[in-house]
DNA sequence: TTTTCCATGTAACTCGTTACATGATTTC
DNA sequence: GAAATCATGTAACGAGTTACATGGAAAA
């Protein structure tokens, strides 16, 4: 549902092809989404048939066809139901990543340590290839900012359990 | 995998069959996990077949049979290289349910704003809840730490967008 | 006496991923 | 000549959810 929200509002701004859809999301976007290459061409076939999109058939030099898609009213309509809903809407995030984080006195406090430093090391690289992206355009920059703002928040987190370990240690 | 996880390291402190299993989890995990019945009846199940536990026929006055699941050495192997991959790895957190602020500037800023305040109204709620919880004993409470940190981080966040949106207006 | 709780599951379905197929074209 | 890019898809699979089935026991 959100990534066809996310299709749609890319399209309200432009006309574009499968596969220049997908190479947006994947230059622009990797930090919020992960939409796969299949899953969009399903996504914009399934929209196709509900109204929402209208392809037609482009040719750009020799290369080979494409399918661009331009957004109807129906499918725009579409886009401000789901776009209030999700903007007015609190969906609860699942850190599935962190289960093991209940079970952390099964492990030797010194050995919890190393590898929670090795998260860190992770955690702090993907900040840091965030922060060294350049600002975008319009509300996108928001959903950056957002995504900033809680690896920001997560590693401030690990950095807290991190020094309480050791203090016990 | 997270899931076996999680089973796993119930079992591991104590034996259970499903139901009670389930039941835990919804009572002292909503906030981290959502797993459902038939998910973990399922993965009990896998589980079982690859020799991870080892189920026990049991009864208790006249209630129905119980499988009582005992975790095997197999299972706590499984469960030391689970554990530790899981502590030691950063799963980065997709936030599809805010994918609409990257179209924000679609909505006219007075209703952007007031939907953002339903959001926060239920965020609040949800963080409110989660603090209201009593504490638990071992590593436990630190995957619910974790949640109410980002619950918090969450609430920032919107109170500043929602503040610099209010002053653009 | 009807509802809720206990306890286990099955079947059908949705959503998404992986791996593969195709074929031309540009780049190395 | 080999590899990567452009562009679209299909087929098989896997994980998880929903809805349903069953049936006794306790609670309202």
């Amino acid at each position: 549902m959100e990534r066809e929200l996310l299709l749609l509002g890319l399209l309200r701004r432009e006309d574009m092809h499968g596969y220049q859809l997908h190479e947006f999301i994947e230059r622009n976007m990797t930090s919020c989404t992960d939409l796969k290459k299949p899953t969009a061409y399903h996504l914009l076939e399934k929209m196709t048939e509900r109204g929402w999109l209208q392809p037609s058939p482009a040719q750009a030099g020799n290369r080979p066809a494409r399918r661009v898609y331009r957004i109807t009213p129906a499918g725009e309509a579409a886009f401000q139901a789901l776009l209030r809903e999700n903007v007015a809407t609190h969906y609860p995030a699942y850190f599935t990543g962190n289960i093991g984080l209940a079970y952390l006195d099964a492990l030797p406090a010194p050995e919890a340590l190393a590898r929670l430093r090795e998260r860190h090391t992770s955690l702090a690289a993907e900040l840091a290839r965030l922060t060294a992206v350049p600002p975008h355009a319009g509300s996108l920059q928001w959903l950056i900012d957002h995504q900033r703002h809680h690896l920001r928040a997560e590693l401030d987190w690990l950095e807290t359990l991190i020094q309480h370990l050791t203090a016990v240690e």
